[in-house]
DNA sequence: CAATGATCCTGTCCGC
DNA sequence: TGCGGACAGGATCATT
């Protein structure tokens, strides 16, 4: 389940990718993954590759022609570079075909991931509201204190809400608020202004120190427990029986996900 | 507007 | 060995 650090990651791979490159076409094997903005001319390749960027967890890719890609992996979605000739693999939704005769395979288990085709000055109509990006200068205890106040909600429900903060997922916050000692229950808008800077601060820390991992939570999350390395070491209580300083860590449910947090650690 | 809940989907795992 | 059910969860839509 790629959450901002692994969407950043994809992004840097499918840029070098891409660079220099042009679309020639894209396949479609799965109804419904691919979504075309209505306004886009009949051809739309081939089309030459500008320039990418991420918005949350969204992939915007810049093509030549008003052309714009907006890529949403969602649980299960993967990006795969791919020069071999061989035909859809197992779970393949889609297929960009590039210059040089390479291939840029969207796999997706699940199907939940999209790729929209839309005209580039459409962009906006084609992406949701998002909040702040959490790695901006802008993102503070101040902002943290303008969009949580008289929220009743929990923190960690709110903190997994796209429109207030863009790209933390379930994993990330998780590990954000066992690293700023908040309990996930917590009402949003009971939050001292003392407690948001740390957990501003923590967020920042937190994605930062997994961007230089390169995202290591990308693949199935069925493999996060099995992980060795890197990112085994970074989870402290996510799916994890103990914090690291020994207390058992509860596991409860918030909006229907789970919700690991030490009841110890955590006031 | 805010909060909550159902829904989509498939592979894996667990208990019987 | 096989099978049913729980579970994983991002975003969207519906309901209160």
């Amino acid at each position: 389940m790629p959450e901002l650090p692994e969407v950043q990651t994809i992004i840097d791979g499918v840029t070098t990718e891409l660079m220099g490159k042009e679309i020639r076409s894209l396949d479609c094997f799965h109804p419904g993954t691919v979504i075309r903005d209505p306004e886009l001319p009949e051809e739309v390749f081939p089309a030459e590759f500008i320039s990418s960027r991420r918005r949350g967890k969204y992939i915007i890719l810049n093509f030549s022609g008003d052309l714009s890609v907006i890529v949403h992996l969602r649980m299960t979605g993967k990006l795969v570079a791919d020069s071999s000739q061989e035909g859809p693999v197992n779970h393949e939704r889609a297929c960009f075909m590039l210059s040089g005769s390479s291939k840029l395979r969207f796999i997706d288990i699940r199907t939940f991931g999209k790729i929209i085709l839309c005209k580039t000055k459409n962009l906006g109509k084609f992406m949701p509201d998002l909040g702040m990006e959490p790695l901006a200068d802008e993102f503070d205890a101040r902002y943290l204190e303008k969009i949580l106040k008289n929220r009743k909600a929990p923190i960690k429900t709110l903190m997994l809400d796209q429109k207030l903060i863009a790209g933390l997922g379930n994993i990330y916050v998780n590990e954000i608020l066992y690293r700023s000692k908040l309990n996930p229950t917590v009402p949003g808008g009971e939050i001292p202004l003392s407690k948001l800077k740390i957990l501003a601060k923590e967020t920042k820390e937190v994605l930062r120190e997994a961007i230089s991992k390169n995202g290591t939570s990308i693949s199935d999350f069925r493999n996060v427990d099995n992980k060795t390395g890197e990112f085994q070491k970074f989870l402290r209580v996510y799916q994890k029986e103990t914090c690291p300083k020994g207390h058992p860590v509860s596991r409860i449910k918030q909006a229907q996900r789970s919700t690991y947090f030490c009841p110890v650690c955590q006031k």
